[in-house]
RNA sequence: GGGCCGGUAGCUCAGUUGGUUAGAGCGCACCCCUGAUAAGGGUGAGGUCGCAAGUUCAAAUCUUGCUCGGCCCA
């Protein structure tokens, strides 16, 4: 009879080329390729031109190194930023940029140096920066490579380079700002000083080492006046960790709060130390009580007891006067060592008494200063004493009898048997001495050398001087703390952040002693000592650098600067070098307000960096911009965390748990880095690893998947044919319509806060939730073999159409890749998806009502999924499709037919019974050869069914 | 050592001003489909909310201490 006939040619089934296997590792570089080749990033310049802009301005990256993962991180979110602000419809350019100057590439060169056998000081500072400029050419050129492999899209042919002549001209121009208005000052401070490099060190140039090896010395300093008669001719005792800082001790200090015991001593002296701290003295010195009567008090009775015999409060010890323990060598040994009060003093460690050297300390340079005594610079800059210094060790003396002059860092100096030690322990003034004491110490974190404090002579931008030219604004402090007010931080916590280390921050310390940097270009006069204020011939300076780089700030062009009036032998030219942060701090000035970006506009909208950056960009460019414009460079500060390893512990290389952006690019494809990036928290401190990234890529091909059944179902749709009016479609339609609404505002508002975490989730949620499983499985029936002509069809394949145009957008700014290859897929003849705006979707899909009635529905479209799977288990039927279900009438939400709701539970029936149970029963009906579905009007398997028969009649006719 | 920030299922994340049985997606296990097929659908098992005290009728949520981790600083 009937044979049956293989209906598969006579169903509909999705179609496309696009492959379910990815491939991005291949792909990607082409896609790429042709983004260049078609002047995207140009291209959407013009289209957005005269659009409301969006101005996010790159912290410049060091170049220095391959990308890692913190530059992937980072620029993901730089360019999901800007991609989303582009979506919306406005002008947002990107300029990348990089920081060239400063001290890690000169170490690059002087190390390459060192392997050559060559010597830094025999090259000519001109071709020494020029290999510098080269090196950092170098590695720009290879982070601009991987950057743009990240599908980074910006203004890759004319990035922003620190060492750009027009950008050390402009460095140059704003440092010239601060000293036309009076902001700039050199003066003798404490700083961090590396003997070793011969400079001064930023913080962020210093580490800490623990040592356990450290000298430490309790030094005996003889009292010769005091108001309180019991003290003269006792000692007060210091305790210290560098000996080598008693050759210019000018001061002691003590804490007027600090409770202080002269102690009987067995040796026959008197010694003052803070009460706290007489067992530990005793202990390290070997000392005891001279009176066997005498213990150190345990209970607040026998402390009591000695309240007003040889116990004193801190406060007391004003006027006292000490002497050196080498005051027999006269002059500078000679004068008096007063006790001085110093809030800072601390009964932590120590002996309750602090001996000061102005020249090498903060605290001393400050107490000191205020007390009318002045450092003496008798270290030099290799960490040398002054040939001239009076003392520094009786045996420090070659055989030859000539005097070795050794680095005040070096270990036998510093000894307890060094010349120091030596010479104390002879003046009967060193009470103990041992290299024993473990704390932690900096050190240089290149040279990994030691460094100290010295007091030189330095370059700062004072914050605490009121801002006379910028109308209304207080100190710079102040008007930087009233622009963090001003200014949106997302998340919010780095605006305390922020501020914390703005209210506690010290000047400004931007001179350095190095070669590779924008010069401080200054003159000072060398009567005076004043600062040369000069507009023109600060103009003529920074045209010169403008046009020639930093090398055009050299001695023999003094005169050309200074113009005819002035005599150069009258000045000094000033030959230190920036730090680094005022150059990256000046950005705003010489890129956003340039001329050469016309398309860029100040302040910024956007600042984007790790949270590393409150101590550093976001805090030198607020200061910087303040002090010259008297606003913030910025509207908004968006912080992200670091990226850890897959335990939560820090990446480090020596770790060995790093991952390579460049190898997961290698390995993945970029939009697996991209979709991880935006996937985790990155306002904290966040995770990757092997799981985290197989788990990101489960979330790609998911989405992927989904546009490539998109794809397959709209292979052959004509929207000007095939297109129903949204009051003509099913409810469901109708539904999935609102759905998309609700993700849409969703999706608006996570970019509006930046929230790119709750965008890819929203999204991926909707596509497996709304669509995978439960749209596109509904209407699977209707795409496969409803007539093509049918309205509900055609109204399945309208809402298809939309949700790609949606949905194709949303993804473009996270999967940068696959959007355009699925865009391209669709419509080869179409330059990028990268140009196309978001729809604003009209305002009649979104119906409360209608939402109601379906969410209720799929709630209970959940609880028969339930009671279908005992049947299941229990194979008395396979697919929903061969379930009659009873479901309670009265969880039925109003206005579903019972064929709807079959349709939408994909089961053969549904019926309404009376109980609260849902009812699951195998259905007698036959199953149509075409749809599979099993139906009352099927009369044998295999047979058709109504819709079928006609389906396929037609087609036979038109064969 | 100090300041700040964080610790919720195997993974990535939600959890309003303290208020039923702590949620989602993914993964995993099991099942179905074999006409989205290296795809699709279903069901299920996973949590002492870092630990310990405290406040409260009630704590993932508030307090304190500890611990682990991070950033910045010394």
């Amino acid at each position: 009879m009937t044979e049956t006939r293989d209906y598969r040619p006579t169903v509909f089934l999705p179609k496309t080329d696009f492959p379910m296997k990815a491939g991005l590792p291949q792909k990607e570089p082409g896609i790429l390729a042709r983004w260049e080749e078609i002047g995207l990033y140009e291209k959407l310049r013009a289209a957005r031109e005269g659009r409301e802009k969006f101005i996010l301005h790159d912290g410049p990256p060091y170049a220095n190194g391959d990308m890692h993962i913190g530059h992937a991180l980072n620029h993901v979110l730089k360019d999901t930023v800007v991609r989303t602000q582009s979506l919306l419809g406005k002008d947002a350019p990107y300029v990348p940029g990089w920081d060239c100057h400063g001290l890690p590439i000169e170490w690059k060169i002087e190390e390459l140096y060192r392997k050559k056998k060559k010597n830094k000081n025999e090259v000519e500072p001109k071709e020494f920066r020029k290999e510098c400029r080269d090196y950092a050419q170098k590695w720009v050129d290879v982070q601009r490579e991987q950057l743009k492999r990240l599908g980074i899209g910006g203004r890759w042919d004319k990035p922003y380079l620190t060492m750009r002549p027009e950008a050390e001209g402009a460095i140059v121009a704003e440092l010239h700002k601060f000293a036309e208005t009076g902001q700039l000052y050199r003066g003798a401070k404490p700083v961090m000083w590396s003997p070793v490099e011969e400079t001064a060190l930023a913080d962020a140039e210093v580490e800490y080492q623990d040592l356990t090896d450290s000298p430490q010395i309790d030094v005996a300093f003889e009292i010769v006046e005091s108001p309180i008669e019991e003290l003269v001719g006792a000692h007060a005792v210091i305790w210290t960790t560098t000996p080598w800082t008693i050759p210019v001790n000018q001061a002691l200090a003590y804490g007027p709060d600090v409770s202080y015991w002269l102690v009987r001593a067995n040796d026959g002296r008197d010694y003052l130390v803070a009460f706290k701290l007489v067992e530990d003295f005793l202990k390290r010195t070997g000392l005891n009580f001279r009176d066997s009567g005498d213990s150190i008090p345990n209970t607040d009775s026998e402390l009591a007891a000695f309240v007003g015999k040889l116990h004193f409060k801190g406060s007391d010890l004003a006027g006292t006067v000490t002497r050196h323990p080498m005051h027999r060598l006269g002059g500078f040994y000679a004068k008096p060592r007063p006790l001085l009060p110093g809030d800072f003093v601390t009964t932590d460690s120590g002996t309750g008494i602090v001996h000061m050297a102005p020249d090498h300390g903060e605290d001393d340079f400050d107490l000191c200063r205020a007390h009318g005594i002045d450092p003496v610079f008798a270290v030099m800059g290799d960490g040398r004493y002054r040939d001239d210094w009076l003392w520094l060790g009786a045996d420090d003396v070659d055989a030859d009898g000539k005097e070795r002059r050794r680095s005040v860092i070096n270990k036998p100096f510093n000894s307890p048997e060094g010349p120091i030690c030596s010479d104390l322990r002879e003046a009967g003034a060193l009470l103990s001495a041992s290299a024993d004491y473990a704390h932690s110490y900096p050190h240089s974190w290149r040279s990994k050398a030691k460094v100290v404090y010295r007091c030189t002579p330095q370059w700062f931008i004072a914050i605490d001087e009121k801002l006379g030219h910028i109308d209304g604004a207080p100190t710079l402090r102040g008007r930087a703390m009233e622009e963090i007010a001003n200014t949106r931080f997302v998340p919010e916590k780095g605006r305390r952040r922020l501020s914390s280390m703005v209210e506690g921050r010290p000047d400004w310390l931007i001179s350095r002693q190095r070669a590779w940097g924008v010069p401080l270009a200054l003159f000072v006069h060398r009567e005076s000592g004043e600062l040369l204020v000069d507009p023109e011939a600060n103009a003529r300076i920074q045209q010169a650098i403008a046009a020639e780089t930093v090398d055009a700030w050299e001695e023999a062009r003094a005169a050309e600067f200074l113009g005819p009036d002035r005599n150069p032998d009258d000045y000094e030219m000033v030959t230190d070098i920036l730090d680094v942060w005022f150059d990256s701090g000046s950005t705003h000035a010489f890129v956003l307000e340039s001329d050469e970006w016309p398309e860029l506009q100040s302040p910024a909208d956007l600042y984007l960096e790790g949270s590393d950056q409150h101590r550093g960009w976001f805090q030198s460019s607020l200061l910087e911009s303040c002090g010259t414009r008297g606003r913030a460079p910025y509207k908004a500060v968006l912080t992200h965390g670091f990226t850890m390893d897959a335990k939560g512990f820090k990446q480090s290389k020596s770790l060995g748990n790093t991952t390579d952006p460049n190898k997961v690019m290698e390995q993945f494809g970029a939009d697996i880095i991209r979709l991880w990036a935006l996937s985790v928290d990155f306002t904290e401190d966040h995770r990757i690893g092997d799981e985290i990234l197989k788990g990101v890529g489960d979330t790609y091909r998911k989405l992927r998947n989904t546009f490539r059944y998109l794809l397959g179902a709209l292979g052959d749709f004509d929207y000007d044919k095939e297109a129903v009016n949204f009051a003509d479609m099913p409810e469901l339609e109708r539904y999935m319509l609102h759905r998309l609404s609700l993700l849409d505002a969703n999706l608006r508002r996570a970019i509006d806060d930046f929230d790119f975490n709750e965008y890819v989730r929203a999204l991926s949620e909707f596509t497996n939730e709304d669509l995978s499983a439960f749209f596109f499985d509904v209407r699977k029936d209707r795409l496969y073999c409803d007539d093509p002509k049918g309205l509900e069809r055609r109204a399945y394949r309208t809402v298809l159409d939309i949700l790609f145009q949606a949905l194709i957008r949303y993804i473009s700014p996270v999967l940068v890749y696959t959007a355009e290859e699925v865009w391209s897929t669709r419509f080869p003849d179409r330059d990028s998806i990268h140009l196309e705006e978001l729809h604003v979707l009209p305002g009649e899909w979104p119906d409360e009502a209608l939402a109601t009635r379906f969410d209720a529905l799929r709630e209970l479209r959940e609880t028969v999924t339930e009671a279908i799977e005992p049947l299941r288990r229990e194979k008395t039927i396979r697919s929903g499709l061969e379930a009659d279900i009873i479901v309670p009438e009265s969880a039925v939400p109003a206005g579903f037919s019972d064929a709807e709701l079959a349709d939408l539970f994909i089961t053969a029936t549904v019926t309404r019974g009376q109980g609260d149970g849902v009812t699951v029963s195998r259905t007698s009906d036959h199953k149509c050869g075409r749809c599979w579905r099993l139906l009352p009007e099927v009369t044998e398997d295999g047979a058709l069914c109504g819709r079928c028969d006609g389906v396929v009649a037609e087609m036979d006719a038109n064969a």
